[in-house]
DNA sequence: TTCTAAGCCAATCACCGGACTCAAT
DNA sequence: ATTGAGTCCGGTGATTGGCTTAGAA
């Protein structure tokens, strides 16, 4: 590798850093299409940089909200406000319904433990 | 990097834009561009990810299809006479099917 | 259908799956999280334990519909592979998908399928 | 028609999730 | 008291290429 290595933080992003793993997505989307269906290895790659762009996307949104209110912490609740707010409406929707789930299910094993 | 309310400009010709997405999509564009001037990004995806997989993939044991074949025994190339210290596993062969 | 579907597979699910929803992700939380912090802003800020498993279910969504979508485009080409431009395509014909705009790059000349 | 490139296998090992400690609020 | 960053560890599924042929051109 030739590459500019740089100073301790400021390093090359390595493909594995940016984006989620590649089988990953391509079983998503295999599941998807009707089994006979082909997908091509740019069209897999393709995809794997959007969803990085969505995480980016919806964090910066997120994060935006949360300085503007000076708080610290990103959290859930921030990044489903995030979601209505970019216009991502059936996902704000599908999410916050998941959340809600997901949060009755965290309440009731502090009841169950004491 | 400003024009019109929802218009990009990209290159040459204005896209317009979701008018919800328009100042997140610009407040990406500058950070991606300065990941990018800070030299962080690659241009072009490497061939493989990590050098061991990459020798592991070339080493394992493959059918005469190509494909990977079980078989965990350590042979990489040597098909010459004799010698088995480690049990052979038989020999199963593909009846391939597509 | 598919958003409904999905709604109705959240509201179906039990507490104990939503326990194990961390296992069962589809993709890592722990990478989500990784990319996340990618953006220097995001350096100094704190990321609740939910935040990557929100992000990560959601992710999961988004690759569906995205495939869903562009998969459409393939049909509709009278095709059975899946080309990178089958998902610009995608990207132009629906404006929850422009802030892709720069990601995917601008349809390359491809023939757009016409109706008869 | 020509000929590019996607699917198909599964063993290693990088990485994920879970259990910690510690510092902050 | 809570809750997240940092570190460590062990268990495990993502990564991976050569040949065949589907299917883009």
């Amino acid at each position: 590798n030739h590459i500019q290595n740089n100073h301790a933080h400021s390093k090359v992003l390595l493909d594995q850093e940016r984006f989620l793993p590649i089988a990953n997505i391509a079983r998503i989307m295999k599941k998807m299409i009707p089994s006979n269906g082909k997908i091509a290895k740019e069209a897999k790659q393709c995809v794997q940089e959007c969803v990085s762009e969505f995480i980016s996307f919806v964090t910066s949104e997120a994060h935006d909200k949360c300085a503007s209110e000076r708080r610290r912490t990103v959290t859930a609740d921030d990044l489903l406000e995030a979601l209505k707010a970019t216009g991502f409406d059936n996902y704000a929707d599908t999410m916050h319904t998941f959340l809600a789930k997901y949060k009755e299910a965290h309440k009731t094993i502090s009841n169950t433990c004491q | 990097v400003d024009n019109g309310i929802n218009g990009i400009r990209s290159g040459q010709e204005p896209i317009y834009v979701n008018a919800k997405q328009y100042h997140r999509i610009m407040k990406r564009r500058e950070a991606r561009a300065k990941l990018e001037r800070e030299g962080r990004i690659p241009k072009k995806r490497s061939k493989y990810l990590h050098e061991s997989r990459h020798q592991h993939a070339m080493n394992r044991v493959r059918g005469d299809g190509g494909k990977f074949f079980k078989g965990s025994k350590r042979d990489q190339k040597a098909s010459t006479s004799a010698q088995n210290h480690e049990e052979e596993e038989e020999d199963g062969e593909e009846s391939d099917r597509r | 259908e598919f958003w409904p579907a999905k709604k109705r597979r959240f509201n179906e699910s039990t507490d104990t799956d939503m326990r194990e929803v961390g296992r069962k992700m589809e993709l890592p939380m722990a990478r989500v999280k990784k990319i996340m912090r990618i953006d220097d802003e995001m350096k100094n800020m704190m990321i609740a334990s939910d935040a990557p498993l929100f992000l990560a279910m959601a992710c999961e969504l988004f690759v569906e519909e995205l495939t869903l979508l562009s998969w459409q485009v393939v049909e509709d080409g009278r095709r059975k592979t899946m080309q990178k431009s089958d998902v610009a395509t995608a990207v132009a014909l629906h404006d929850h998908l422009d802030f892709l705009v720069d990601i995917v790059p601008r349809e390359e000349k491809k023939y757009l399928p016409t109706f008869a």
